[in-house]
DNA sequence: CGTACCGTTGACATACTTCAAGGAGCGTGG
DNA sequence: CCACGCTCCTTGAAGTATGTCAACGGTACG
């Protein structure tokens, strides 16, 4: 059987036996496209499906009644979109496509008769949904206590970590479709001053960040100017036999 | 039977049959005391339990190497203290009692064991830490989009609400036994900007924290002033039957 | 009665924002 | 094929929110 982004990601966590595995199989609806920038899901509605990425770059995001927005976080292949909001019934932020996406539908109810079934299921979930908020955590403390060059950073490292986990990614860099406006509203910054802080870092010959391709131009002075810290983000092998 | 604080919060997501309640009763293992300002967990530590916070009040934060702390959240009564420390192995984060507090114990053993024979109690608990993780996501906003004087009518408010759900606080006010340190630490500013900035909404007869106490002068302006939504904070009943 | 912690305030420094302007790439329609 | 209108990137100058440093007062507590 081949496997899913899905079954990579919970797999991390919990040891699937082929019940488990043909269970979750079984959540796949439907492939679906869309189309960059056009929202996928938006703040305050009620929606029954969550979806994991297949391809392509999502972002969740806040909207303050004065325009500003905040993004929380950015999605890249295997990651789910909407979880909380088909928790709630009703979502708290938006999403939007970053690039074109292909994602894979999950109903709701799907999910909550696997958990029934399934209970490693529902504390695989469980795991998974405790690393987005350790990294949202993380984007917390980011935003709060580092200044804007350090936040960069910080950042850019942080992206690279979780693609090199899903094998788009390496020590030398990745290719990354964000504009620095989208960089902005992730980092609490202005375009302008984002601008103005990668410019920093290639200047200081630390990272360089153009044409779409992030070049880390030295890793372990980035990390250590960033005071990067990757274990949140490393599953070492299933914690649950 | 005594509605504890655990059962009083899962209660809220989902209607909790007898043979769950008395699971759920059954987790509670001893209960403890502790004193302020001596953490209960470490970061880096990986420790075996988790907590239910019975009286009083906690921070999670986590410090940076240059000394720097960013606190995530403040933890009142009722809520879970270390659960995502637990479900990691090791804690991306250190808990300070902000006072004396009480809390009683949860093995990571039992609660595993729990989801295993009660499913729903899994995805009780999924929940859960959704909301906690819509409450981090709020600070980031606040964090990264607001300034300084709306961060803190908003933080003010937050609290105030999830206070009014535990019987602690009402539209006019509550206890709080925060320092004006510990506020800087959560809101990303300097203890003497929070000093100013307290002063400044005070005069606006917006607010006024004075000797532990937040008084609400015109909670209707305020909410205005800092584009409050308690909608994250609500949970109208239970979500599953 | 000192000492430690917390709150308060002023003067000064600075990181970041805002405003403004222009340039490069690119798709679209004349 | 060129002109145009986008979007995104880049840079300068000026403004402002917030941080840092420093000092002092109150209160609790040993």
């Amino acid at each position: 059987m081949e496997k899913t982004p899905l079954v990579r990601k919970l797999g991390a966590f919990v040891a699937l036996s082929d019940p488990e595995l043909s269970v979750l199989a079984s959540l796949h609806r439907r492939r679906r496209t869309f189309v960059a920038g056009r929202d996928l899901v938006q703040q305050g509605q009620s929606d029954q499906a969550a979806y994991i990425l297949a391809s392509g770059w999502a972002c969740s995001y806040k909207v303050l009644e004065d325009g500003q927005r905040q993004i929380v976080d950015f999605q890249v292949p295997g990651d789910f979109l909407g979880l909380r909001s088909v928790l709630f019934n009703v979502s708290d932020h938006s999403i939007e496509p970053v690039t074109d996406i292909e994602v894979t539908e999950v109903h709701v109810s799907d999910l909550l008769d696997a958990f029934a079934q399934t209970p490693r299921l529902a504390t695989a979930v469980l795991w998974a949904a405790s690393r987005d908020e350790a990294m949202v955590v993380e984007h917390l403390v980011n935003v709060g206590r580092r200044d804007a060059a350090e936040r960069m950073a910080h950042f850019l490292l942080e992206l690279g970590g979780r693609l090199v986990l899903v094998g788009l990614g390496s020590r030398d860099g990745y290719a990354c479709p964000l504009t620095q406006y989208l960089l902005a509203d992730a980092l609490g910054l202005s375009a302008v001053h984002v601008n103005r802080v990668l410019r920093q870092l290639r200047e200081a010959g630390l990272v360089t960040f153009r044409d779409g391709f992030v070049s880390f131009d030295d890793y372990d002075r980035l990390t250590e100017f960033a005071q990067f810290d990757s274990s949140y983000l490393d599953q070492s092998g299933p914690l649950l036999r």
